[in-house]
DNA sequence: GTTGAAGTGGAAGTCGAATTCCGCTTCCGG
DNA sequence: CCGGAAGCGGAATTCGACTTCCACTTCAAC
């Protein structure tokens, strides 16, 4: 149920007109427009009111029937997932960012500031990082890495605690995510978030 | 749906034998019993699993059927209300055991480390406070005023920044559910929030 | 312009969970 | 110990999603 590709596209395929090697059909024009309408009407909605909106809602936002969605999505689980991917590799593209940064302090600081302003910007997102850090899956691969290599950097120069976990550093960020959820002072909850993190040395000797 | 009462007991009477004035009958003894049960079962049930546990389960778990469970409460909603709402009096309990501590500093801190310790301890608590500070309904006016003084207090002796008000308190205490849900590290996390909330003067001259 | 493969819409089917219903059982006052 | 009101269990019903299906339309190669 989540691993077999099935109708036009499969769904790991994440561009518009993915004619891989080996792709007997490129795809009809308009299927692949379809496609894009409901990626993009779907991650509005979702965007909107959170993981809970029917598979009709989404269908009518794209100005398709529930019929198209089906074909390019074999199960509203899978849509949520090619989102989900989408998000993910933005994440990375963040991370890599921050990563380029030369002060680790700075960098963390950044990447969390930015991480809680795009969820304050997209309930969708807001409700992904609650299912991703929620144990639904884990924290892809590739975005762990980074968020690994981010997180020892800033140790080492002493901006967040030692006993500080990826995987704790996961389950803050889905913390993160549920407080903006409910308000939109993200800028208070991630100034709280870098500040907390930071290595409870005896304040000034 | 959420007003009326409607079975034998009206899910806003917390008491076992709840004998108001007028009250025709007290309650058939058993019933009383099986009340209880249910309450107890629909608890340890929450805890566990989370929102998500089914009727039946909670039914089996009392070791009674579910026409007992719709006896007592109209809904499953109407259930799960009455176990938020002796969630919520605890926590007043606790605010006012924290607001007699004479340093409020370390009141505050002890109610927020109070508060990650109980949510550790019980999933089911902590999906309510999700719920709670969620948006579905809001903090009760008990606790939010105690809360309130409790901020208030922390404030003035700057272990709380002055741009946290009570409903950010309530975002940030969803957010801490969340982050608990994942891992049961709660006295970082606790900690983390103490820190993160106290008022950002500038760090050592 | 024709043709048939690809794509479409949305009514109908499925399925899981909440809720209702009702004949049977258990209390308890007399 | 009896009667009948109160309570009980759990099969049957309802309800609201997701998902399937298929007659019909659209595209694009020839």
């Amino acid at each position: 149920m989540t691993t077999t590709a099935q109708p036009g596209q499969p769904s790991a395929a994440r561009s518009l007109r993915p004619v891989l090697a080996g792709a007997p059909r490129p795809m009809r024009g308009d299927a692949a427009r379809n496609r894009a309408r409901v990626l993009d009407a779907a991650r509005a909605a979702f965007a909107e009111d959170g993981a809970e909106v029917q598979m009709e809602q989404i269908a009518r936002r794209a100005g398709v029937g529930v019929g198209t969605l089906y074909r390019n999505f074999p199960t509203k689980q899978a849509l949520i997932n090619e989102l989900a991917q989408r998000w993910m590799d933005e994440r990375v593209e963040i991370a890599d960012e921050a990563l380029s940064m030369p002060d680790p302090a700075e960098a963390f600081g950044w990447f969390v500031r930015r991480t809680a302003e795009d969820m304050a910007g997209d309930a969708g997102l807001c409700h992904m990082f609650g299912e991703v850090s929620g144990g639904n899956c884990d924290l892809p691969d590739l975005l762990a890495e980074r968020t690994d290599i981010l997180l020892e950097r800033a140790r080492e120069v002493g901006a967040v605690r030692a006993d500080v976990s990826v995987s704790d550093f996961q389950a803050i960020l889905g913390g993160l995510s549920a407080a903006i959820a409910q308000t939109e002072k993200w800028e208070l909850f991630a100034e709280m978030l870098i500040t907390g993190l930071r290595a409870p040395a005896a304040p000034c000797p």
